[in-house]
DNA sequence: GGATTATAGTTTCATCTGAAACTAAATGCA
DNA sequence: TGCATTTAGTTTCAGATGAAACTATAATCC
């Protein structure tokens, strides 16, 4: 057919319109509450459920920049919400976990995060959250296929 | 079930790492063959699509910043793809319309960026893509309600 | 063991971003 | 008509961002 593009129908474009609005939701919910940002909320995220990792681990696992992490991480330690070890088999290596205060963040932060999320799949029924998770999963390794070869 | 907060599986972010993800594989396509940022390229779709419109129905349009939009249109008018006339009606209002230069660029770049599309929907069926607008619909209309009442 | 290469994480720098203040024109109202 | 308010669009400022350079440690090769 067309080779018009109307923005309101082309995928990128509604993915990206969805996700910052989303995004700026949650962004407020944390930022208001608990004077967190994003990244430092997903580092958080990723240290309260998997204690030990590294900050590169963080930057695998999250596919965020890791000057971003590094900052976020920066950011937390010095806000007392996050403790650094260095790992003696290399030296080289930061272990993060949550501080005592981190993990009352956590425990309030994580209800309020799936409630949200919660609220984005109200009208959906469980046949529609099967499908839409399956196509993300598809669309996400389409999107990756996309990255390297040209 | 869980009180367990799994980035993975967790919507809100894997949206946003999808949408960054094609954002960048997109954004590359302009930038690389055009020198034309994310934001310009959105402001030549939507005039190319629809002339004669004012900046500020583009931000209507197209849920962007002002100030972002303002600026890709100063850009796209001193790279000479952007023709902007003062409506005589309201004369704060500036109407835009591609140039003969920003029409090639646009006829060049919308075939482009279908192919990507279409590259993303490659190994979903035409059910599964019904599905998915139908989906992304749905978030949307949450994910708006989810900005305003709290 | 010493030189070379790779990796973890930080700092720098130049750019991008958006909220708020601002300018100019239009509209509403007395 | 003249004053107050609203709207279109720009500028300013302060903070976020990410590529590239850098530091420190580890691993590899000779």
């Amino acid at each position: 057919m067309s080779d018009v593009l109307d923005l309101e129908h082309f995928l990128p474009y509604r993915l990206s319109v969805l996700s910052n609005r989303i995004s700026a939701s949650i962004s407020r919910l944390y930022a208001e509450r608990f004077a967190l940002g994003m990244t430092e909320w997903r580092v958080m995220a990723v240290i309260g459920l998997s204690p030990g990792l590294s900050s590169s681990e963080v930057v695998e696992r999250t596919a965020m920049d890791k000057v971003a992490v590094s900052r976020a991480v920066d950011r937390l330690l010095r806000s007392g919400r996050l403790l650094r070890e260095i790992d003696q088999a290399d030296r080289r290596r930061g272990l993060l976990r949550l501080s005592e205060a981190g993990r009352a963040v956590y425990d309030e932060v994580v209800p309020a995060a799936l409630a949200l999320e919660r609220r984005l799949l109200d009208g959906i029924p469980a046949a529609g959250r099967s499908q839409l998770d399956q196509l993300l999963q598809q669309l996400d390794t389409s999107a990756a296929a996309l990255q390297e070869p040209n």
